[in-house]
DNA sequence: ACACCTCTCGCAATTTTTTTTCGCTATGAC
DNA sequence: GTCATAGCGAAAAAAAATTGCGAGAGGTGT
């Protein structure tokens, strides 16, 4: 897991597919200035070594019918490891929780919640919160706007 | 911004795509059974319709030198519309800020924010939250484990 | 019931992209 | 200096994408 060496050719491409990874090779190339060949190795090697996990289409959560976005933050009774990792498993099987986070500081959990509509995350509570013995009390936030909402990151 | 309607070839498209935009519309066609003529048709549609809204790569956060994930709640002063726009602004336009959501509940933005190391993290919170007068105060959370991350939702 | 229109399909041809292969050159070790 | 390694571009081969066309299903109005 230790941080990759890139040299300024790989950074460059990996800007341009965080961003859009339909950017076809040739284009691509005439960007970084590179043979075509030479940034589908480069790129073939970026997936071998794990520098990119994955490729997918980002869907708008309005037109699927999931317009609304929830974070919770949730407290555990215990935190003995065994009962953290089925708190862990649980929350990451549901389908409707997009991101969660083991985090340091007041709250233990902190998770994104992707919902149709407030009936179906109250469902959601019932069904991962409150029947979890383990979960002490969550607090819920509802966003009014999703501001910012993207994994790509300063590639230097 | 309406629930589009979706049949269950769209659906089952969507799904693959989600997780893997890189398979190919042969390979697609055959799981939906369809031809790869009618795929591509398909999801050519899907891009029009702004149902899907991206395609990115996903890169490993430790591979490119940025393994801290922190979670940050912010609450402003004022919630005068100019005011707000003008945070909004601020932090969406930050290179290191993921994601951001503004919510309704005691604070008012929640910010998801990726960083190299502690040092980096302070520099951003002199640089973001301590210089901007409308910041009233902001409580940070350190990922201990990513346990989920995804856009991944539910299509159905 | 019939004609008409629209939508979406599959098939096949074409174009584009990806992937592989083949020298050539630069760099570092011995 | 020589050998091994790695990276490059160019070209060839393979795979995937896109497009054109005719056909069938389903709905609509006469």
């Amino acid at each position: 897991m230790a941080a990759a060496d890139l040299d300024s050719f790989d950074r460059k491409i990996l800007r341009i597919l965080q961003r859009d990874n339909m950017t076809s090779q040739r284009e691509i190339a005439y960007q970084v200035n590179l043979s075509a060949a030479a940034v589908h190795r480069r790129i073939h090697r970026l997936h071998a070594d794990g520098i990119i996990t994955a490729n997918m289409a980002v869907l708008s959560p309005s037109k699927i019918g999931r317009p609304i976005s929830v974070i919770v933050e949730l407290e555990v009774e215990s935190e003995r490891p065994e009962e953290l990792e089925q708190v862990k498993r649980s929350l990451a099987a549901a389908p409707e929780i997009q991101q969660c986070y083991y985090v340091t500081g007041e709250v233990d959990f902190i998770v994104i919640v992707s919902v149709a509509d407030m009936s179906e995350y109250e469902e959601i509570t019932k069904r991962l919160f409150f029947a979890n013995p383990n979960i002490k009390k969550f607090r819920t936030y509802v966003a009014m706007d999703r501001v910012k909402t993207s994994f790509e990151m300063p590639v230097d």
